[in-house]
DNA sequence: ATTCTTTATGTGTATATACATCTATAATTA
DNA sequence: TAATTATAGATGTATATACACATAAAGAAT
């Protein structure tokens, strides 16, 4: 135990770091495209979904629901998201794509093809397959 | 592979999910405590270092060195940072902690260490060495 | 010595993140 | 029904992130 309590051991420092490491060759490959990497996560996520409120879709993204409502302010001011406000409750916003968000998001799915590829073959993908199940145990112990 | 290039499978987007669902253990043991989980990060660096540049700083950091620069300031307001010109050239900032940081950083690695008693006990140990160790390789794969 | 190039850093801009607090609306209760 | 409470979201503030571009200093080439 004592070692792991070293702060180079920090949990959340070493996925944020990794994160930020990873996080350049998304970046580099999606530059020409007009929406970034976390945008394209959005509408990755609307893309099998018709409709989900403001909150819902953050507790999806294990996001702050503040957080969220920011991050979509540039995809609704570029044409790519609708939030409306419920019909059935005024105080709940409905998030979904709109058509032109439908078409970015093919647009910028080949784009993001490329640099997951690009990972996979660096790393592996029976290692990706065993850190993403390794990563979603640690998360939803901490949810 | 075509399973894994569905984008529920990102790997920078799952990397920064869980970090973004960790943090939130971190963040609250740490809250009383002035200095927030990444800027403990950056004084925990700074512990075990005479004096760094800040572009040598941002790469180990794996971090861009606008950000981390950025990222100095509110330590060197509060006094725990010191940034200063290189004597041998002018260009280089050279960064180190200053005494009231060396303070600050003991005081709060109590907090810190608490956030990962709470996170090994619950993810294990054994299981958080093993899953550092494949995000160490995937970071240096990329890096 | 002057010009050119390289290197180290800072600034402008935009997005990402989250806490504290405020507002609006719905639901509950007196 | 009026007052109270609970819920959904927005806003204020602060930090984190990184790219494009600007600046300044050192080094190289003429």
């Amino acid at each position: 135990m004592s070692d792991q309590l070293n702060p180079i051991h920090c949990v959340v420092g070493n996925l944020q770091q990794v994160a930020r490491a990873v996080s350049r060759i998304y970046a580099e490959e999606m530059r020409s495209c007009g929406v970034k990497r976390s945008q394209f996560n959005i509408l990755a996520f609307l893309m099998h979904i018709e409709t989900i409120t403001l909150s819902d879709f953050a507790e999806r993204l294990f996001m702050e629901r503040t957080t969220l409502s920011r991050n979509l302010k540039p995809l609704v001011k570029q044409g790519y998201v609708s939030v409306i406000i419920s019909a059935s409750d005024a105080r709940v916003r409905e998030i979904s794509l709109t058509r032109k968000g439908i078409k970015k998001f093919r647009e910028a799915l080949g784009l993001w093809r490329n640099a997951q590829k690009k990972l996979l073959r660096m790393y592996g993908e029976e290692n990706w397959r065993k850190l993403e199940t390794s990563l979603h145990k640690l998360r939803d112990l901490v949810a």
